[in-house]
DNA sequence: TTTTGTGAACGTGTTCACAGCG
DNA sequence: CGCTGTGAACACGTTCACAAAA
């Protein structure tokens, strides 16, 4: 298959949830432009980005809302469970854990680690907190999510990796150095924020249409 | 001031984190080409980057470690400080607020507010939990993060843009509609997770650096 | 000689516009 | 006729490669 970018991927996410609510709200097709509404973007980037898994619609008709949900669900691999481990039992690990969309989606979280001997044998939901040193491939573990301090992120990526996880969500600001058959994903919210700050910073405003009068 | 995409700024508030870090070291210069590693990036990109808002290096000897820092500090608006506001005391805001590393870098929570009246009157670190009701523009709050539940996300926005907030952190995993000269810069883990998931999920595994023997 | 700053070349993702089908 | 699927055109971000400067 021919490589797909990033931003493909995240689309189709989006799709997905779009043809969830579709689903909920009763509707039974869809088209590109409906589609492409929701997400404030063209019709033309829907249809390009489902032309590279295969040809979805009808011409003249547009998408059957389940059988797409069906597809992109396949195509994001969401129709199998991920084991996933939370490394950091600190706020971010806890909002994680105590989120319940993913599991609804797929992702099970099978596992909690931290570095910090108060914090094992802590329970936190349904698990108990395990020391990082008690990781291995035993708990075949698909996904860490590294929600530590920023200077244990690099050290608990190779722990991961030696316990062949092949996905890692890291949540401290700073590159990780892994194997390229593993993939990094960084929610970095100082970025984030940063980046607002710049936005608010430009003399004219953001994306402000048009002159003040 | 020509566009600046939303790359090259990212790239800064990560090439600000690296010049802390070497400067903590006593690092007094830096070449493109060592601060290009430390981010797994080209020298060329980080030169390009640079060379949108300035000339701050020297032919022949590098960039003032001290000197970028304080251009790129100015440049990102970090040479003030940010009011930002935190709706939904759930277990997202609680993370932010708990964190202290955004305080240190010019963002300040100055207010908690949340639409469920449990909450209210709660007292989260040295803030009392508000209604989101009594949000207004008095609050004079520059940042507004959501942490709500998705199906209160697009009201909370209305009710910021109303307050006169012109920056919006979104948690919740939902495309908002806010006027133009309104900022929204969305963290959406559903869509992290996903894209890690569609990642393993191809068949070759991903960014393998060749077939297996 | 080293390393920056930058126009030009390149590659990749988005949009256009229309042929193809229902 | 309506809407998809897609090659071609376009826009934009990245990399190259080198002149300029210390």
């Amino acid at each position: 298959m021919a490589k797909i970018s990033e931003s493909t991927v995240s689309r189709l996410s989006h799709y997905y949830r779009v043809l969830e609510e579709v689903a909920a709200e009763g509707g039974k097709v869809i088209s590109s432009q409906l589609l492409a509404e929701r997400e404030g973007i063209t019709s033309a980037q829907v249809r390009k980005d489902l032309s590279y898994f295969g040809s979805f619609g009808r011409r003249g008709l547009g998408y059957s809302v389940e059988h797409l949900r069906e597809q992109i669900r396949a195509i994001l691999g969401l129709d199998r469970r991920w084991r996933v481990a939370i490394v950091g039992a600190g706020h971010i690990g806890s909002a994680l854990l105590a989120y319940r969309g993913f599991s609804s989606q797929g992702f099970d979280v099978v596992a909690v680690f931290d570095a910090d001997a108060q914090q094992v044998g802590r329970t936190t939901g349904a698990l108990q907190v395990r020391h990082i040193a008690q990781l291995s491939a035993a708990d075949e573990i698909d996904i860490g999510v590294i929600a530590t301090p920023v200077r244990a992120a690099q050290e608990v990526a190779e722990a991961l990796v030696a316990a062949g996880v092949r996905g890692i969500l890291n949540f401290a600001p700073r590159k990780l150095r892994v194997p390229d058959d593993v993939w990094v994903r960084t929610v970095d919210m100082t970025t984030e924020f940063e980046g607002l700050s710049f936005a608010l910073t430009q003399p004219d405003g953001p994306r402000r249409r048009r002159a003040a009068g």
